[in-house]
RNA sequence: CGAGGUGUGGCUCAGCUUGGUAGAGCGCUACGUUCGGGACGUAGAAGUCGCAAGUUCGAAUCUUGUCACCUCGACCA
């Protein structure tokens, strides 16, 4: 008995706004609070576990990997950063700058990190001797601050927390190993904890990474028709490593510079999550991530029994690791639906009077409000169950939205007339050369996103030279 | 960086045109009644009207300046 019915009146109606809908739900949900620095979020404590709980499934999977943490520092001075031409050229407009330590003005000024290459680089070109140090496998978890002009919540803020990982290989090979590995992992994280479908793919040569010479990235589409890069992974051949002089000894005694990756997946992730699975009722949390997944809520709470039925409810599914939170507070019942909707909460329980009598009790799937009434026996595994379930019913339904906005051009017409029925996906071959990608921008507003892994194909030649192409590209509007 | 918009109890806003010493709803606190989709009553606390100058007997209101935030574009995770 799906219910479409709006509950939450506090909330700007998706159809009416989506910008504005997605700030509500941020500030309503408890996700943040604006500080009194442009651009920097206060990310608060409900929002916070979610990302806590992105950190431990991804922090899990990279250690299985073999990869160690570790912690860089947030200062890069000047004429390091400066060691990269192609680096620096990409991220010095958007640095913020230490020009004193306190009322002293400093020889040379310090940037904030934007990113962490040149970091490290630098401690690679110490510690990497022999080719018996290699691989190396690094990643760290921290916030890196890039100054942005425009700013919104999770999507674009001017500090933001992420991860690095940053590799050194031996061969070319293994470093583009890695860097697929890398992507793989992501993509497999987005749909199958978050279920966000994604498409993996390469991206263009203007569009890679200051400093690469491969750039792949995770595409997802937003619930709006516009594109989320979700994740990305980096090739940097040995470039780097020349630029910094790092070198060891080969097995053969000779010298070598040592092949690069690096990869990263941001709190800008809390945004996709909210754009592909949200709706007019709130946040919508899929279970892997959420930082309550089951909600219990008693009715009629001050009726005889009802608090221990739902408190026996609460231990046995806590046993059952699941993160359950009992609300016990005095709010009405009514209330307390609305409240945990807003919050994203995947299953709501209900249990009153009735259901005791009749060893039962009411879940309500938070994705498609449909209810279910099921016996007290064996209530944990129905509930993990439900849980998975609710991330089935999620993904096919986010999977649903992006196939439905998906569209095939042939022709720059073609593109116009998609982009005229709303925002999506649109697939066309391209040539590979940049005016034609710069072409397709300036004639119809969308972007190249990627080119997906697989060798695809729609048409025999470029969606604007009408030259022969091989690449298929997905096109968009970004975020 | 360009174009718009907004700053008044915790939140959403009214009041500003035509200057006279600050209001509403929600939230919050206490007590009582309620409780299966955002309950109700009674009582109460809470605001240097973003900031700074200026005009004036008197400024939330007029003038000038300034700061911040939001939205949309161009650039970026």
């Amino acid at each position: 008995m799906a219910n479409d019915k709006k509950m939450v009146e506090a909330i700007t109606s998706m159809d009416t706004d989506f910008a504005q809908w997605y700030t509500d739900i941020c500030k309503k949900a408890d996700l943040i609070d604006y500080s009194s620095v442009k651009g920097c979020m206060i990310i608060r404590p409900y929002g916070y576990a979610i990302w806590e709980n992105i950190q431990a499934i991804l922090d899990r999977r990279f250690k299985e990997l073999g990869h160690e943490n570790v912690y860089m520092p947030m200062f890069i001075p000047e004429s390091l950063l400066n060691k990269e031409k192609d680096h620096v050229e990409g991220f010095a407009p958007e640095v913020a700058w230490v020009t004193h330590g306190g009322s002293e003005r400093l020889t040379e000024k310090l940037c904030v990190r934007p990113t962490s290459e040149t970091l490290f680089c630098e401690h690679y070109a110490n510690i990497i001797k022999s080719y018996r140090d290699l691989p190396k496998l690094y990643n760290q978890w921290c916030s890196v601050v890039r100054w942005e002009k425009t700013t919104r919540p999770f999507l674009r803020s001017r500090e933001f927390l992420w991860q690095e990982g940053h590799t050194m290989h031996e061969t070319a090979k293994e470093a583009r190993e890695e860097t697929v590995q890398m992507l793989n992992v992501y993509a497999d994280f987005h749909e199958n904890d978050l279920a966000i479908p994604v498409v993996k793919g390469a991206k263009t040569p203007s569009d890679k990474f200051a400093g690469a010479e491969d750039t792949y990235a995770i595409e997802a589409l937003m619930h709006d028709g516009k594109a989320l890069q979700a994740a990305t992974s980096h090739y940097f051949g040995d470039g780097f490593a020349k630029a910094f002089d790092i070198t060891y000894a080969t097995k053969e005694n000779t010298l070598a510079h040592p092949y690069q990756t690096s990869w990263g997946c941001t709190t800008r992730m809390i945004g996709g999550i909210i754009m592909t699975h949200g709706d007019d009722n709130g946040l919508v949390l899929p279970p892997a991530v959420a930082p309550i997944q089951v909600v219990i809520i008693p009715v009629a709470a001050h009726k005889e029994g009802v608090m221990e039925a739902a408190n026996a409810l609460r231990e046995k599914l806590s046993a059952h690791k699941i993160r359950v939170k009992l609300d016990d507070s005095d709010n009405s019942p009514g209330w307390k639906y609305a409240e945990y909707e807003m919050k994203g909460v995947p299953v709501r329980v209900e249990i009153g009077p009735r259901d005791i009598e009749a060893n039962q009790c009411v879940l309500v799937m938070r994705h498609n409000r449909e209810k279910l009434f099921v016996s007290l026996d064996g209530i944990e595994q129905t509930v993990a169950e439900t849980l998975v379930k609710v991330r089935d019913g999620m993904y096919a339904k986010a999977l649903e939205n992006r196939d439905r906005r998906t569209y095939v051009c042939r022709t720059i017409d073609e593109i116009k007339e998609s982009v005229a029925k709303g925002d999506g996906f649109v697939k066309a071959m391209w040539c590979g050369s940049e005016e034609c990608e710069d072409e397709v921008k300036a004639q119809t507003g969308i972007g190249s996103r990627c080119i997906p892994f697989g060798d695809e194909s729609v048409s025999d030649v470029c969606v604007c030279c009408q030259k022969p192409a091989k690449k298929l590209v997905y096109w968009a509007k970004a975020y």
